[in-house]
DNA sequence: CGGCCTTTGAAGGTT
DNA sequence: AACCTTCAAAGGCCG
């Protein structure tokens, strides 16, 4: 079936997908362009201890138990960051001396971990450098369609202390997670998914612990980035913040725990094993059957009788060859069929998104409500995003731009795999 | 190479 | 208001 289009219509096939993780800081500095003019030159912004926010920090700008040298600096802090920073409770030393309790050579208990701590096992605290909110301060401030939201989480606004994590390093400091004195060995226990920030509205509760999947949606402040180093030792999961470049539904989910299949047919014949495929979802476990087997129908299968004649969409608005092309943000389904498409892939060893899709289409619906408002919470975050970084943006802009296909084998272009 | 398959939900056009 | 279409992701498959 073809579309009705207009009779100037132009294929766009060569024109890149936008994506807010190809967006590049040019991009945004574009953007930004004349609260940047309007800026002082750096060296009329002195900075005591010879600090130079132009500059990277050098190995004496880094208080000890600051994150080790080279890491990135925020790039955008929102309005009232700096407040907000202040008012986080400072985080607390390094793990308390032998005296408090604490034992290097034991593996840490979550008594052992002061308020604000990295998750257990993990070593913790990230400090600014000296100088180092000064020259946040000579940032340029957010572009003006920075606006605030009605309500939920706004990455524009300051934080609040319940929108951190426990753990989590000052908001727009990135933070780098080592492992604890004495810990040599990986959690066994390990959250499958760390807290994230704020609780929504929505019913979103970051900090519950979850079933499902092993990467949380928590949104990130705009345009900053968390870098989390693995335990010695199998590498737990790791909770990678989104970021403006980097947002969070295209970041590679990290192995999660599920449960064991072993929903295999019973009295199975020697060696039928392997021509076991999966069949289905139900309770929480993917159903194998063998290839003939037909699933029983679910109320999604059931055909739906149109009560009308298809409606075809009469015309699209004429494509604008100067807009870069600009993707739909991802609804929760997406994000969650993201998070685990992997490990179902994994677990039916079959790449095929189609089978793949029908599991986790059934996993979704049989995910609680509780846990299901956890990714709505997450899409609601993205279209915020979105919704700053493109306020123009309408889904309609993509309707009929037939854009080439773009093949994700080449990592220069796979954002999924960054 | 390009389109289809397959899923759910959001957005917005159509009736 | 209800209905309908399109598109977000993704990799195998087919013409």
């Amino acid at each position: 079936m073809k579309e009705l289009k207009p009779a100037n219509y132009h294929v766009r096939e060569e024109m890149e997908p936008m994506t807010y993780s190809s967006l590049d800081f040019d991009f945004l500095l574009e953007i930004l362009e004349a609260d940047f003019d309007n800026s002082p030159p750096p060296d009329e912004n002195p900075v005591e201890d010879g600090f130079d926010p132009l500059q990277p920090p050098t190995e004496g700008d880094m208080p000890h138990g600051a994150a080790p040298f080279g890491l990135q600096q925020p790039a955008l802090p929102a309005p009232g960051f700096l407040d907000a920073l202040n008012d986080f409770p400072p985080l607390p030393p390094n793990y308390a001396p032998a005296e408090e309790g604490y034992h290097p050579q034991q593996p840490p208990t979550e008594g052992d971990m002061p308020h604000g701590a990295a998750p257990l096992g993990l070593q913790q605290p990230v400090l600014p450098a000296p100088g180092f909110l000064d020259a946040l301060n000579d940032f340029p401030p957010v572009p003006p369609n920075y606006a605030p939201a009605e309500e939920g989480y706004h990455p524009q606004q300051p934080p609040k202390e319940g929108d951190m994590p426990q753990g989590a390093a000052p908001f727009g400091m990135q933070q780098q997670v080592l492992p604890a004195p004495g810990f040599n060995v990986a959690p066994t226990d390990f959250p499958l998914r760390p807290p994230c920030y704020a609780a929504a509205a929505d019913g979103y509760q970051p900090q519950q612990p979850h079933t499902h999947g092993a990467m949380p949606y928590g949104a990130a402040p705009f345009g900053l980035q968390q870098q989390v180093l693995p335990a010695p030792g199998p590498a737990p999961p790791m909770y990678q913040p989104p970021t403006a470049l980097q947002p969070s539904y295209m970041q590679p989910a990290a192995p999660c725990r599920r449960r064991q299949v072993n929903n295999v047919p019973a009295n199975l014949p020697r060696g039928w094993e392997k021509n076991l495929t999966a069949v289905g979802y139900i309770n929480g476990q993917i159903v194998y059957g063998l290839p003939n087997y037909t699933a029983p129908p679910v109320a999604s299968d059931v055909p739906v009788v149109k009560a009308h004649a298809p409606r075809k969409r009469k015309f699209y608005a004429e494509p604008d060859e100067s807009k870069p092309y600009v993707k739909k943000p991802p609804n929760a389904f997406m994000i969650y069929r993201t998070e685990q498409r992997p490990t179902v892939a994994a677990e039916l060893q079959n790449r095929d998104c189609a089978a793949i899709n029908k599991v986790i289409g059934q996993m979704w619906r049989s995910l609680p409500k509780e846990e299901q408002a956890i990714y709505y919470g997450h899409a609601d975050r993205e279209r915020q995003l979105h919704t700053q970084m493109f306020p123009e943006w309408s889904a309609c802009d993509n309707y009929g731009i037939k854009r080439k296909r773009i093949r994700r084998k080449d990592p220069m272009t796979d954002y999924s795999a960054i």
